[in-house]
DNA sequence: CTCCAGGAATGAA
DNA sequence: TTCATTCATGGA
């Protein structure tokens, strides 16, 4: 099916912008999106920015200063039915939030913002599952986006399940938290396992965990005995939300950031890496004003992110 | 081969 | 409280 985006949409941004690990690139450019045990292939047909670059040619005319230039809608392109657009990707997509309007919030006379906003604008905040997002972060730390990305999908291969074939390659689903917490090390010392390793004769030891398995399975067991406490978290508050991530194993306050605003689509969520923390140095000697952008900071930090990381500073 | 990666736990000061 | 060390492994 095809549906008009009229808002900001990019979808090739949202791939680089860290907040999701298993998007595949097709031959024909189109995306292979898995979530929440199934997937869809995604292709923009039309976009804002194939549009601005058409229109950047040939510059403004003029200057007029009230004339504002029409928005023209993103055109999507969806392998699946409008009832599952309806009941699922419109929801991961979060199209019932405008980000041109928070775009366009931002303060004018903030001249690195404005452009960190340009850089950045098609980016949408997804609304990934909270347990596979969890994961995914605490793999991500002291790796490489490449690496983690290799990781998850070895993990998928081991646990999860075979969802369909696309180009010639198996999907498989985001394993769940009881197909993690099924599997025992004796590495580790958790669950009962004796003298043998399933682990690693599944697979579990090749999936370039190293020492954040033990993270991974102590968050999987968590969540595999107690099947409300997804739930729970999700009507905490961010104060409390952040209180119980950061007391999982493994989870410090950058992994409980990205997790809140890209699991819990907590947008009020700032996560602080190298990239931020000197970007907030360069631009912000006397702090951030997060009390202008509330509730969307976590907006905010993508553009600075895909600023600072297409200009390599 | 070397170097570093969207960090966090741990123990010391 | 802040700081240095260590952790395991894949990419480049």
């Amino acid at each position: 099916m095809r549906i008009e985006i009229d808002d900001d949409l990019d979808l090739g941004k949202i791939a680089e912008s860290g907040q999701c690990f298993r998007w595949k690139r097709l031959s024909d450019g189109a995306w292979m999106i898995p979530a929440f045990g199934t997937y869809v292939i995604a292709r923009q047909v039309t976009g804002m920015a194939e549009r601005a670059k058409a229109a950047g040619a040939g510059k403004s005319e003029g200057s007029g200063p009230s004339v504002k230039k029409p928005e023209v809608p993103a055109l999507l392109d969806l392998s699946c039915t409008p009832e599952e657009y309806e009941h699922l990707w419109k929801n991961y997509f979060d199209l019932g939030t405008s980000y041109r309007r928070i775009r366009e919030s931002i303060d004018p006379a903030d001249s690195f913002l404005q452009s960190a906003a340009a850089v950045g604008k098609g980016i949408r905040i997804l609304r990934q599952e909270p347990f596979e997002t969890l994961i995914s972060f605490l793999i991500s730390q002291r790796k490489s986006i490449p690496a983690i990305s290799t990781a998850i999908e070895r993990l998928c291969r081991v646990y999860g399940k075979p969802l369909g074939e696309v180009e010639g390659e198996t999907v498989y689903s985001f394993p769940s938290a009881e197909d993690l917490a099924a599997f025992q090390c004796e590495k580790y010392g958790y669950g009962n396992a004796v003298g043998t390793c399933p682990e690693r004769e599944a697979g579990f030891s090749s999936c370039g965990l190293g020492y954040r398995l033990p993270y991974i399975k102590k968050t999987a067991n968590f969540f595999a005995e107690n099947e409300n406490a997804l739930a729970e978290f999700s009507v905490l508050s961010d104060e409390d939300l952040k209180e119980a991530l950061l007391s999982f194993y493994g989870v410090g306050v950058k992994v409980c950031a990205c997790t809140m605003l890209f699991g819990f689509h907590r947008l009020d969520a700032f996560p602080v890496d190298v990239w931020i923390q000197r970007a907030l140095a360069d631009h912000y000697p006397d702090g951030f004003d997060f009390d202008r952008y509330r509730p969307y900071n976590g907006v905010m930090q993508q553009y600075m992110f895909a600023y600072y990381k297409n200009n390599s500073h």
